[in-house]
DNA sequence: CTTGACCCTAACGTTACGTGAGGGTCTAGG
DNA sequence: CCTAGACCCTCACGTAACGTTAGGGTCAAG
């Protein structure tokens, strides 16, 4: 059972110029063509075409859907159970959304009156570097935090800048692991998160093993954060997890 | 007090680069300029970016948040409850995503098979015909609104065909008055109009004239309507109107 | 056969910025 | 006062994700 473009564009409330585009772009290729050329759509298409969908709901862009797709240890349930908590994420976004215009209204008609940074606090993404003493403030002593709050108040640009390219950069590292099928208790796998935590260490506030292992649960417990990795390749917030635990076991003999 | 266009960035969260694009295309300008040519926001230009970003939320064109805002029967307490009601409304879809992504997730583990049209459902763009019934609640009196939905939790699927097939043929029939260049104030122009107003008798509520006239105010203030009208053909919008205006007048003799 | 709906590829245009270039301004510290 | 870094300006090319139009082929019902 074959659909033609304009069916699957019917169908998928999308348009027939968005499937060409698709198709072109490598995204979601039609299985197959009939012998005039028109590009036939199988049920699996319609499957993949709906996970474009709701990964497009959530701000991706196509290149990162076709990557995160491509990926030969994608798997559609787990995407979806990812999706999910993703957009229960944005849910809340929407009830902070709510919460900050009914903040205005009340300083309308003459009630308490707003910081200008109230009048912005839900717009914008998140920032993981942003919340890592948040991190910190749910998970340490008070004094490391302290300690955290000394050294980024005094960060430069430059200094932030190169916080991020290493961060970056620690990720491209595990990704590249998990690519190369390294399992997440491989000795190069902990010592890829070992670098992650060094960079807390060096950046916020002293970053134990212990310390890092609460960190790893937050990791795939809070949807923020593990949006944040889930961006970036399907799994990979839990794979962190698990290298940070097992590097956690390893450096306590 | 005076802020610089960095400041602001920093403030709502957005580019410097936005800030220049809003103040180019006219939607947020600068309330001052400092003799080095430095843009200089006042807290009101503050409360308005905080307008522009809502609308920007609830997905509307910029040069759409432009026009809103820049009419001089902009109401700010207004603009919010409005926002507040639409994000409610994203809200409600996030619901419904969820719901089909559980739906996918039974549909894998070999619960329910899920039809092709149902693995679409929640995608796609504003139905005006869905929301006849809010124009109505919005615009009109609660026994009216009664009459409506006693109607429409009658339909059926092939019911929701028929009329959107009477309404594209009513559009179809608007557009082709439009590229004859026939007036908005032709008896012709009112005579497909007219079909509208019918049409809306006819499925949801009893649409008197000056009914239909609140409506048609609608359809070119509320941008969800005017965008699809102007999907349709630029400038469909501002033509129903008008010739809904001319029907009301010429049927009140 | 005819006609209307639908298909194809190609290509320019649009929206909302991101990015970089080249140069001026401001301010704190030496 | 000088310096350097942060920040400001305008200008302009590039990008992502299509929308729209052009020109022509295919399909199926009447």
């Amino acid at each position: 059972m074959k659909h033609t473009v304009g069916d699957v564009a019917r169908l998928a409330h999308v348009s027939v110029r968005t499937l060409h585009h698709y198709d072109e772009i490598g995204l979601l290729k039609p299985s197959a063509h009939s012998e005039a050329g028109y590009r036939l759509y199988t049920t699996e298409d319609l499957e993949q075409l709906q996970q474009v969908l709701f990964y497009k709901e959530l701000g991706f862009t196509l290149e990162e859907i076709r990557e995160l797709m491509s990926d030969p240890a994608f798997d559609r349930r787990e995407a979806l159970s990812t999706q999910r908590e993703m957009i229960a994420e944005q849910a809340l976004r929407l009830d902070a959304l709510l919460g900050l215009i009914d903040k205005t209204l009340t300083s309308l008609g003459g009630g308490i009156q707003m910081t200008k940074e109230e009048m912005f606090e839900v717009f914008g993404d998140f920032d993981p570097a942003e919340h890592e003493d948040e991190v910190k403030e749910r998970w340490g002593n008070t004094e490391a935090y302290k300690v955290s709050a000394r050294r980024t108040s005094k960060y430069t640009k430059d200094d932030w800048a190169r916080h991020k390219a290493e961060a970056d950069d620690i990720n491209a590292g595990i990704v590249a692991l998990m690519d190369e099928g390294v399992p997440a208790d491989d000795p190069r796998a902990m010592d890829a998160v070992d670098r992650h935590r060094l960079l807390i260490d060096t950046w916020f506030y002293p970053c134990s093993h212990e310390m890092h292992v609460g960190l790893a649960e937050m990791y795939i417990a809070d949807p923020r954060f593990k949006a944040n990795y889930e961006k970036i390749r399907t799994g990979m917030a839990q794979y962190v997890h698990d290298a940070i635990l097992a590097c956690a076991k390893r450096a306590a003999g």
